[in-house]
RNA sequence: GGGCGCUUAGCUCAGCUGGUUCAGAGCGUCUGCCUUACAAGCAGAGGGUCGGGGGUUCGAAUCCCUCAGCGCCCACCA
């Protein structure tokens, strides 16, 4: 049956294959009697299109899923999207406005229609590509992070911290993102350095009475022309001048000790403010003199509460400058700072500028600098949390793959912040927090999975039985986004609903969870907290940390520099196995991915490659009359002893998340061993038939080697399985078991090597005396060689004859093995001057290779000092050496 | 400013607790082959004193110190 195409062409099985394992409903998961192997995939956004870190990352989930599935296990992969809830506002935010549309102009309800919209548009496009890649998942259980169960699950957790004491609500200094209009976390925010300026500007002494005190006093106070005493304060927010509300400097500073206990002058704002001293203030930076803007900086924030400092806030949500300011109203930060320096340059007020390079936080999704802001937010207290999640990690109930972000999650975790989760955004789950006036005045809050719930529960606590609905108001907020997140591999399977059901006590914990370093904090360590105070248990039990992708430079890809691929594309070019085996190939654990196309040829390539070793068993004629021939026979001992040699390494690397390496040793099983050697061994003659007993054996190790390589590149394993397995309808190669290693044959292996570098041997010699394989040629041993391997060597080496305990022959060719020799006649003269000059190199370095080892066996204390086992091994190393010399010496001579 | 990691062949990397799996793999390179499975291929070959220096040891790519370069994470120096 040689109908099959001389290449492979993916395109015509993997759809085909896709469609046959959706239909045949393959990859569905229920809970039963067999051993579970779950992962959960890390949803990616839920508008977003896959890119190659979701390649990487969702073929390695595959890889191990199906690994699992043919390993007996009940392999469950479940999908889903995020709802994004910062990153899809903006994105509607941004399409609203190109319709002249503003967020500001919409209800609540109004935009949430929008952006409901725009998820149906783009939502779960990525879902559909990673079908392309041959992803086995799920798809009945596709969830959303924001679906009916997820949702609830939100609200009833919230609810439940609320009434731990967990979570609390309370004003404080955020990282405010003024263009989303939002409060975000710590971990959202990252720094940029930037060339900015230093400005410093004078602030002039209060009630000074310009009598000029003298001493050295005189060198370190600043007097104006006037002789009026000021201070430089250097600053690289002038703009925040309007909320300075004290000057601080060390107590311990000399060159300021002067200006203890006075008071100084905002420049150009003219408010009077006191100078105090904190040991928070760099003796050596700038001046040594530090404007305090406690509503607008951190530090300033704790300085200000620290000495009881009045906090003025002078920027509005959108970063614009407030009426509070009093100056400059209405004007963005950033032109503010403009004008206000060129103002404070005109009025004199500005002693000098200076480039300095500074880090700035920006908001991660808009890129904007974060405003630090005072405000009202609400936070999950850590340090519980903290606690909980802690050792599992460190003890490996939890295993991190590479081990050392162990220490990175340590670290983090000793220094954990309360957690900001409340965000100014509607698209997300809104706070189920609910406010009403308790009749007297004030403001209360009541905490309810429903408005029902709220409407009871404010009545009981407010004692205000005519309590109404309407008399609620919800909190506007909605969480952040990881507050969703950090509940998926439990909310998969309904575990805060419905806690202690079948699912979750059948799939949880889940087995591996692949994803990136980046979100170590935001994600991984997030839900193993959740997993720990909801279900008690780990929600994983490894975690598998990706590398970035990287393009041939070394440079991150990313949709701005324009150097990603698209997926879509390579898998249209290379199959979708090949590009699987592309990623895997250049995939260690935990280190970045160098991606290069080439990669993905090589994968190409190697579908091509097992493709056509198809083709060349299933061109073959049976007759099954015919004896195996002996050297069929122990090709057939032979392959299967390396078979298992290879088994076992691939389990074991297996174990230890080594997936590159696991693939690259079933890669050269097939490529080296399986095709170039034992294809060749076992082969026909042209046109004769094979034997029965050779050929079932032939296709039981290409079952093997399929199911071997069927985790990797699922799509050609199938297409060539239906070949060779009787499969019905309905079956899969991916329910097929996974080969377990059998005992390994160590000494036929270490004979057909040996019988292996002999044939290599004979192809050199062909190769450098251009004789052509079709020429048969006689080969002479000076010695014996073992009887298994000769067979063999004939076939390959193409010999009419082996000839043992032959005498040295000066005239053929030559060459060693070991210790042992071989001589090749050949029909034309050989090169003589050639051959001496190849044999006095190779015994100018045996002679120094044999006089390190002497050295080495010469001296006493390697003698004494050394294992018995490396002493004999210098001494076998020595006799082999020596009798090399010999034997070289003596054709040397005869040629001679 | 703290912490972690990296530097081995032209490229990407493997080398665990020091000694025949110690200098390896894949790709690339070079040479010769369109040999009826495969030129997306076959056969053969070359290529590194393991970042520099020092130390420990009978023995170091492997352990220690130090220098240099690179990368990542965390951090409130205006």
């Amino acid at each position: 049956m040689n109908e099959l195409a001389p290449k492979y062409n993916p395109s015509d099985v993997e759809d085909k294959w896709y469609t046959y394992w959706t239909e045949h409903k393959l990859f569905r998961s229920i809970p039963d009697k067999r051993e579970p192997y779950t992962i959960v995939i890390p949803p990616p956004n839920v508008t977003g299109v896959l890119h190659m870190g979701h390649m990487l990352n969702n073929t390695i989930q595959d890889i191990l899923v199906r690994r699992a599935r043919m390993e007996g296990k009940n392999a469950l992969w479940v999908p889903g999207t995020d709802h994004a809830s910062i990153s899809t506002e903006t994105k509607v935010i941004a399409k609203l406005a190109s319709e002249g549309i503003k967020k500001t102009d919409l209800t609540r309800e109004q935009f949430l229609e929008h952006a409901w919209d725009w998820t149906r548009k783009h939502g779960g496009i990525i879902l559909t590509q990673l079908r392309k890649l041959g992803a086995s998942c799920d798809w009945e259980r596709t969830a959303f992070t924001m679906d009916e169960c997820r949702s609830r699950s939100v609200v009833k957790v919230f609810c439940d911290l609320y009434e731990k004491g967990l979570i609390y609500r309370g004003l404080r200094m955020v990282n405010w993102d003024p263009q989303n209009r939002t409060a975000i976390s710590d971990d959202e925010v990252f720094f940029v350095e930037e060339k900015t300026k230093l400005y410093y500007l004078r602030y002039y002494l209060a009630d000074d009475d310009f009598s000029g005190e003298t001493g050295a006093e005189e060198e370190i106070v600043h007097r104006d022309s006037q002789g009026r005493r000021y201070a430089v304060v250097a600053t690289t927010r002038p703009e925040t001048i309007m909320g300075d509300t004290a000057m601080c400097i060390n107590p311990k500073d000399p060159k300021n000790a002067w200006l203890k206990g006075k008071k100084v002058i905002v420049p150009l704002v003219g408010r009077v403010i006191p100078v105090i001293e904190d040991r928070y203030v760099e003796i050596d930076f700038g001046t040594g003199c530090l404007k305090v803007t406690p509503a607008h900086d951190k530090n300033d924030y704790m300085l200000g509460k620290n000495h009881n400092l009045e906090s003025i806030d002078i920027f509005n949500e959108d970063g614009t400058v407030s009426e509070t300011a009093g100056m400059y109203v209405g004007m963005d930060r950033f032109d503010c700072r403009r004008k206000i320096s060129e103002d404070l340059q005109a009025a004199g007020l500005m002693e000098k500028i200076e480039d300095y390079d500074n880090k700035i936080g920006l908001s991660e999704r808009t890129k904007v600098p974060i405003e630090p802001r005072l405000s009202m937010q609400w936070f999950i207290n850590m340090k519980h949390f903290a606690s909980i999640a802690l050792s599992p990690v460190m003890d490996d109930v939890i295993r991190f793959v590479p081990e050392k972000y162990k220490t990175t999650y340590r670290i983090w975790l000793e220094n954990i912040q309360d957690w900001c989760i409340s965000r100014q955004l509607w698209w997300g789950h809104r706070i189920p927090a609910y406010y009403y006036n308790d009749g007297e005045g004030n403001r209360r809050i009541v905490v309810a999975e429903t408005l029902e719930d709220a409407v009871v529960k404010a009545r009981r606590d407010s004692g205000i039985d005519s309590l109404m609905a309407s008399d609620l108001e919800q909190d506007p907020d909605a969480l952040d986004t990881w507050f969703s997140s950090w509940l998926w591999p439990i909310t998969l399977f309904n575990g805060i609903l419905d806690p202690d059901n079948e699912e979750i006590n059948y799939y949880y914990p889940t087995a591996t969870l692949v994803t990136g370093p980046d979100i170590i904090f935001f994600w991984v360590a997030r839900m193993i907290m959740a997993g720990y105070e909801y279900v008690g248990k780990q929600p994983f039990n490894n975690v598998y940390f990706t590398g970035i992708v990287r393009d041939s430079i070394g440079r991150k890809m990313s949709k701005s520099l324009g150097n990603s691929p698209d997926p879509l594309d390579l898998i249209a070019q290379y199959g979708a196995d090949g590009v699987r085996m592309g990623l895997m190939l250049a995939a260690p654990a935990g280190n970045d991915i160098i991606y290069d196309d080439k990669l993905c040829e090589q994968g190409r390539n190697f579908c091509n490659k097992i493709w056509n070793a198809f083709r060349l068993v299933k061109g073959w004629e049976v007759d099954d009359k015919i004896a195996q021939p002996e050297v069929a026979a122990t090709a057939v001992k032979w392959f299967e002893a390396k078979m298992n040699a290879t088994l076992a390494e691939v389990k074991d690397l297996f174990a230890k998340f080594r997936l590159n390496e696991a693939l690259m040793a079933v890669y050269r099983l097939f490529w080296d061993e399986f095709s170039s050697w034992y294809l060749e061994m076992v082969k026909p003659a042209y046109q004769k038939p094979v034997d029965a007993k050779t050929y079932e054996a032939t296709i039981h190790f290409f079952d093997s080697l399929l199911r071997m390589l069927h985790p990797f590149m699922p799509f050609i394993t199938e297409e060539l399985w239906q070949h060779i397995a009787q499969r019905r309808d309905g079956e899969s190669i991916m329910y097929a078991p996974m080969p377990e290693a059998g005992v390994c044959d160590q000494q036929i292996i270490a004979a057909i090597d040996n019988a292996k570098e002999i044939i290599t041997g004979i192809r050199a010699v062909r190769a450098q005396k251009n004789i052509a394989q079709k020429e048969t040629l006689e080969l002479r041993i000076i010695g014996k060689i073992e009887a298994i391997g000769k067979a063999i060597i004939t076939k390959l080496a193409n010999l009419s004859d082996i000839v043992e305990d032959a005498a040295k022959d000066p005239a053929s060719a030559s060459f060693m093995v070991g210790t042992m020799e071989f001589n090749i006649p050949l029909t034309s003269n050989i090169d003589v001057a050639a051959e001496i000059a190849r044999l006095e190199k190779e015994i100018a370095y045996l002679e120094g290779f044999k006089a390190s080892v002497e050295k080495k066996l010469s001296n006493e204390r390697f003698v004494n000092g050394a294992p018995a086992a490396v002493v004999a091994n210098e001494r076998n190393k020595l006799a082999d050496a020596t009798s090399k010399i010999e034997a070289m010496q003596a054709t040397l001579k005869a040629l001679k």
